[in-house]
DNA sequence: GCATGAATAAAACAAACGTTTGATTCATGT
DNA sequence: ACATGAATCAAACGTTTGTTTTATTCATGC
């Protein structure tokens, strides 16, 4: 719970990344178990014997165990495919943009991937918050967000007000109730998450998705400021 | 942890059904407690505290902690406005059956009600499971996700397949978003669920984009079927 | 050969946990 | 007046928690 104010041992320094390093082993454990059963769940006996280390690692490389959830929470393994802004990028149509978009999204949700771990734990923070909750908002999801509504500003052609917001909710809300809601996705609709394959599918079909409600927020828009004009410049844009 | 076994004291078959009742008091601070920091991070201590209640009524009244979750969890106030399959009515409209599921999706979002902690505590179940997770899926998700993709089939008039459930999940995902994401959505983007203007213009909002959604599915499939014939009864069915 | 310091191991620590005990209060029926 | 049983209470129970202590191992530099 406490915010660890000791300096714990640092010992990275040396020239040994192996991955069978103790400490290694120790976040790749911690990822694991953090991820599947959340931080006050998991105990610090139950994470040295993962890791096969003794219970005093934890606080040899770490500090405390909230040193450890901090080390796995911030490692660069995750953050890597996490915060791609790549879709903002001015010379990209908006079908590509979004298909970018929902491809970084759903990546990490291929099997053995570390990332997917690293996701589901950031993920957890949003339902059992532990204080970097915060800054993962700050700056991760904030930012991808305001690139959203920007991206959603530009191509409709529209200033930034409630509706874009709301439009953009539900753009990331298709992507993140992937991941969130993963396990009773698997047993209401078996088989949509097995295989690569799949992925593509659901690539596809976010893509689609967003697209379709983009198009009708710009048909809406276009009706309601000219309401007997047909749609034309602004609708036909985003097509 | 372990499934208590014990048999607790039920006097709830008394006339006394009082709101003031150490009983209802346990269920009330529990419901809160528990949505709000989960279960295992809510100790006995503190449960009792802010109900004004000894912790021996805990095992008193419920056996133990597990047995005021399953109590909380199960509580007839929640289960009302969460299971309701009146937009599967047969007579019902497209439109209307989106806006009346979106509609009861959105109602416990509402502030001050307390239909609005128990769905915390049902969607926090899908990240940090207990075991009452699987029932809840079985007897309370599955069947609304059966229904919402019989009412795709129907007005679609296409068989049952991946895409479908897909869009489905597509279609639920906007929803689940708002009440998982909602402490996000309130830092990303102020002021969106505030008072019940908000929650209506939400309302409009989610039922805008499902039909969205839902007609250019139509249109692909019908693009599908014959491929240079223009897209005409089932596309234009669910307008 | 020996000192050095990082790394690991077993044991112990205080605190918090869920739960139970035993006593006490209090309204009720006889 | 007295017995009964539900309800409440403070205290203590045994366990588990996160963390620390102490000792030992082992490779390295001199």
């Amino acid at each position: 719970m406490t915010p660890s104010t000791k300096v714990p041992k640092v010992p990275k320094a040396a020239g040994a990344p192996s991955t069978d390093d103790a400490r290694h082993r120790l976040q790749q454990a911690a990822l694991c178990l953090f991820a599947q059963q959340g931080f006050s769940k998991t105990s610090t006996r139950e994470l040295a014997e993962a890791a096969q280390v003794n219970v005093a690692a934890i606080s040899y490389y770490f500090g405390d165990k909230a040193g450890l959830y901090r080390a796995v929470f911030f490692a660069p393994d995750g953050q890597a495919g996490l915060a791609s802004l790549a879709f903002a990028e001015p010379h990209l149509t908006l079908p590509q943009a979004l298909r970018l978009f929902y491809a970084d999204f759903i990546k990490p949700l291929a099997q053995g991937d570390a990332t997917r771990l690293c996701m589901k734990l950031h993920f957890r923070e949003m339902i059992e918050p532990t204080g970097l909750w915060q800054e993962e908002i700050t700056h991760g999801i904030a930012p991808m967000h305001a690139a959203l509504v920007a991206l959603l500003a530009r191509h409709l052609a529209v200033p930034v007000d409630a509706d874009l917001q709301r439009l953009t909710v539900c753009l990331t809300g298709i992507a993140v109730h992937l991941h969130v809601g993963r396990d009773v996705i698997d047993i209401v609709a078996p088989g949509l998450t097995q295989d690569e394959t799949q992925l593509r599918h659901w690539v596809d079909c976010l893509t689609r998705c967003a697209l379709a409600m983009i198009k009708a927020e710009a048909t809406r828009r276009a009706v309601l400021v000219g309401r007997l004009s047909r749609p034309t410049k602004t609708a036909r844009a985003v097509q």
